[in-house]
DNA sequence: GCATTACCCTGAAAGC
DNA sequence: TGCTTTCAGGGTAATG
């Protein structure tokens, strides 16, 4: 389940791969995603088109694109729900099912797939001028590995709200890139509950949870990601952070800091993992 | 504003 | 063993 540290590698792994190519060819799979796949847009915006940079917003990527002639340039949005990949291989490497896009790189005999199982996924072009303002960027909070996101500011969502902690964390509007793990990791860090009203948490504990939240994430990338079932980088790599994990996961397992059984609760339909002794 | 629920989808795991 | 059911989850929308 791709969250900002997976996005992130997917992003570092890519950018060797595809950066400066040119896209000659583009094919779908013709099945929705979260979105229609538009293959006509698609193959307008790529082929051709040279690709410049490859960056991540929240759990999204942003592919740009360049074209010499063009005056307006394209931008692919991808977004990796929660079985998404996307592989850079050779063209000739049998394609797995759910191969949904596959975009072919010139001069090489490279291809760049998205594969999406459960096709919770998006791909999907647009002007690049249209990125700030389109549905699913517009919406999003701050980068918690940004600048902007300081103890003050995090401190202000958290007393502007009166939801649980994870719940608030998980949406993507105030702090964007959180997903399920790094939210039960970073919660466990901090010492809070997970069910925890955000309006009560003081400034020093806010503190101690905007470092934990910054902490574990760029653990998770330093480790490539958290490797539970689907998720691999561009060269098909897994990450090792499940190997790292304090409380996600580990239902009824002793916690790592006092012994006691991790416990999981469903908030808003999603597993919560803590530890009921730690975490107040 | 917030909580809850349903939905999309497939594969893995559990249950029978 | 093999079939059926349940569950997982990110994001969105509807409902209360």
């Amino acid at each position: 389940m791709p969250e900002l540290p997976e996005v992130e590698t997917v992003a570092r792994s890519l950018r060797p791969r595809v950066v400066g190519r040119v896209i000659e060819r583009v094919e779908t799979s013709g099945l929705a995603l979260r979105k229609p796949v538009d293959t006509e847009r698609l193959h307008r915006a790529c082929v051709g088109a040279r690709v410049e940079q490859v960056e991540r917003v929240g759990k999204y990527l942003v592919v740009r694109l360049h074209r010499d002639s063009a005056s307006e340039q394209d931008a692919l949005l991808v977004h990796l729900g929660m079985s998404g990949q996307l592989l850079v291989v050779p063209s000739s490497t049998p394609r797995p099912p759910h191969t949904h896009v596959a975009l072919g790189l010139a001069s090489s005999s490279d291809e760049l797939r998205y594969v999406d199982p459960r096709r919770f996924g998006v791909f999907v072009a647009l002007r690049a001028g249209a990125l700030s303002t389109c549905d699913e960027l517009r919406v999003l909070g701050v980068d918690p590995l940004s600048g902007a996101f300081t103890a003050d500011r995090f401190h202000g969502v958290l007393r502007a709200s009166r939801r649980e902690l994870k719940t608030l964390l998980l949406d993507q509007q105030h702090v964007a890139g959180l997903g399920n793990i790094y939210v039960c990791e970073a919660l466990f860090r901090a010492r809070l509950s997970p069910r925890r009203h955000a309006v009560t948490v003081g400034a020093q504990r806010a503190a101690a949870l905007h470092a934990a939240i910054r902490e574990v994430l760029t653990e998770a990338i330093a480790r490539r990601g958290t490797s539970f079932s689907d998720y691999v980088d561009a060269d098909g790599n897994a990450g090792e952070n499940q190997l790292h994990l304090a409380v996600y996961g580990r239902e009824g397992q002793p916690c790592r800091a006092c012994q006691t059984p991790v416990r999981r609760v469903v908030q808003g339909a999603r597993s919560s993992f803590y530890c009921p002794r730690c975490q107040r």
